[in-house]
RNA sequence: GCGAUCAUAGUUCAGUGGUAGAACAUCGGUUUGUGGUACCGAGUAUCAGGGUCCGAUUCCCUGUGAUCGCCCCA
């Protein structure tokens, strides 16, 4: 029944919602409570964009998080864990108007309290946040924060582009030095190696301070509007709102038009220049690979001086950008914190899951028991769910499955999962004070006194793990 | 936000204007308490709504969802 009713369920409610508008749980109880009106069926499903990662997959995400936790605190960052909602207001006003961050992807709403809050579209913004409000400036500097969680962005989904997707993001907060910058990247790329991710290119480009960026967007803005003909449409509205990221533009016309205009690198500020010259000559210490990309600009309003890209290119040479980041120097400032250089970036973990799939990369698999317990008659499954928890005391790993009756399908199971010895525990068995140990490859069995069982399970658990899938008598 | 393709069982796929099929998976059985193979059996599906029609899972429209491209990014 389940399939056909779930299906049913979701256009049923679709309709009922569109139809006759959003009911209050209060009314809908309150209602059937009187006429017995059936509710409103529940829908099996998440919404459009999110969706389960299954236990299968986990084998990928737990090598990525076991990665992550091995690494970052070896660069000496600290864990912090925030919120999923913040006020809109601080994303509104960090990742600024103009971005499709904050015009088209955010999720908003209303909470009863009249307070308007969104589900966070990156993490960077929130971080900050508790950094000026913790009075986080007096700690020693640098400020290293490492935050793993969703974020949400009303996109449409795709291969690898979810609404609720999971991110990975370092932050460090006091030090304008590039010498970070370089860190940073090399901590990427640590990462990346240690997933078995291959062929990445770092994409690096700096748009310079403020000063130097206002005297640049001056001359992009003159640049562009002596060509604005051969502007694609959304580039002209872009002219207003955000020139840079007519640099971004992938239509062909403006790319033509973008090629021949001003760089960020050639009119970079004195200072400006010399931080990044310095970047890249501490990233070719450091033996990193990159690309500097003039075109790179970022969807967010908050960056400065530095910015960079990782993308991986699959076999048809199409690019997905696995993460990206960049230096915020004004940032902690403009939201009200005493002045705070900082950079930071963020690693997408779905896409690096579907990466590590893609180049058949390690996982990590949870350990296979090696030892199964089969029982047989109520007093003997009694006596094997006390053995089951004493030998998980000794740290021993132990299949069963105690639900069934039979031992010819307990066997199967037993057989199924591989182990290499399974102990029976039948009536007779069970009123002796002795068990059955099978030798699952040799098909070998014999009785032992209770008492010895943790001895013999142990001396298996020495021997070499043996893969056994068939029966082999 | 725009465009293209698709939607049948848990999964992968057949098929038909009139009774819906396979493989794999799941569970059970093939004589007492023993795995594999083989054999037998069981359960589960036409995304939703509307239209055409005597009759629609099939044809048409709408909605929903998925995949892909644009856009954007992680």
């Amino acid at each position: 029944m389940a399939r056909k009713s779930i299906k049913k369920n979701i256009s049923l409610l679709k309709k009922n919602d569109v139809k006759k508008g959003k009911k209050t749980p209060k009314k809908i109880l309150a209602k059937s409570a009187k006429k017995r009106v059936p509710l409103e069926p529940i829908v099996l499903q998440p919404p459009r964009g999110m969706r389960d990662i299954l236990p299968n997959e986990q084998e990928y995400w737990n090598r990525v998080r076991m990665v992550l936790d091995k690494e970052y605190p070896k660069y000496g960052f600290g864990r912090i864990d925030i919120p999923i909602m913040e006020y809109a207001n601080l994303f509104v006003r960090s990742i600024g108007t103009g971005t499709d961050l904050i015009d088209k992807e955010i999720y908003t709403f209303v909470t009863k309290g009249k307070d308007r809050v969104a589900l966070r579209p990156e993490i960077t913004a929130g971080i900050a946040r508790s950094y000026i409000q913790h009075g986080m400036n007096v700690l020693a500097k640098p400020i290293k924060l490492f935050c793993v969680g969703p974020v949400y962005r009303y996109d449409r989904p795709q291969e690898g582009r979810y609404r609720e997707h999971w991110q990975a993001n370092f932050d460090i907060f006091g030090e304008e030095d590039s010498v970070l910058d370089a860190q940073l990247i090399q901590l990427a790329h640590r990462i990346l190696g240690a997933l078995g991710i291959k062929n990445v290119q770092f994409q690096i480009n700096s748009i310079g301070c403020p000063d130097c960026r206002r005297e640049y967007i001056e001359m992009l803005i003159s640049y562009f509007e002596s060509k604005k003909k051969k502007l694609c449409k959304t580039c002209k509205s872009r002219l207003k709102i955000n020139p840079l990221r007519i640099l971004d533009c992938k239509e062909d016309k403006c790319a033509q038009v973008s090629a021949n205009a001003p760089q960020t690198v050639d009119h970079l500020c004195n200072s400006c220049r010399d931080h990044f010259k310095s970047l890249l000559e501490y990233l070719d210490e450091l033996e990193l690979p990159y690309t500097i990309n003039p075109q790179l600009v970022r969807g967010l309003d908050y960056y400065t001086r530095t910015v960079f890209e990782i993308w991986s290119a699959d076999e048809e040479g199409k690019k997905k950008s696995l993460g990206g980041g960049g230096r915020y120097d004004k940032l902690i400032e403009s939201l009200g914190g005493e002045p705070t250089p900082a950079i930071g970036f963020a690693l997408g973990i779905d896409r690096l899951v579907l990466e590590m799939k893609r180049l058949k990369a390690k996982s990590y698999e949870n350990p296979k028991p090696r030892i199964f317990i089969a029982q047989l008659g109520n007093l003997a499954k009694k006596k094997s769910l006390k053995l089951f928890s004493d030998l998980e005391k000794e740290g021993i790993l132990i299949a069963e499955s105690f639900g069934r009756g039979s031992l010819k399908s307990q066997l199967r199971t037993a057989n199924r999962l591989g182990v290499e010895m399974t102990i029976i525990i039948g009536q007779k068995e069970a009123l002796d004070e002795t068990v059955i140990i099978k030798n699952m490859l040799t098909g070998t069995q014999e009785t032992i006194p209770q008492e010895k069982v943790l001895n013999a399970v142990k001396k298996i658990l020495k021997s070499k793990p043996m893969i056994i899938r068939k029966k082999q008598i």
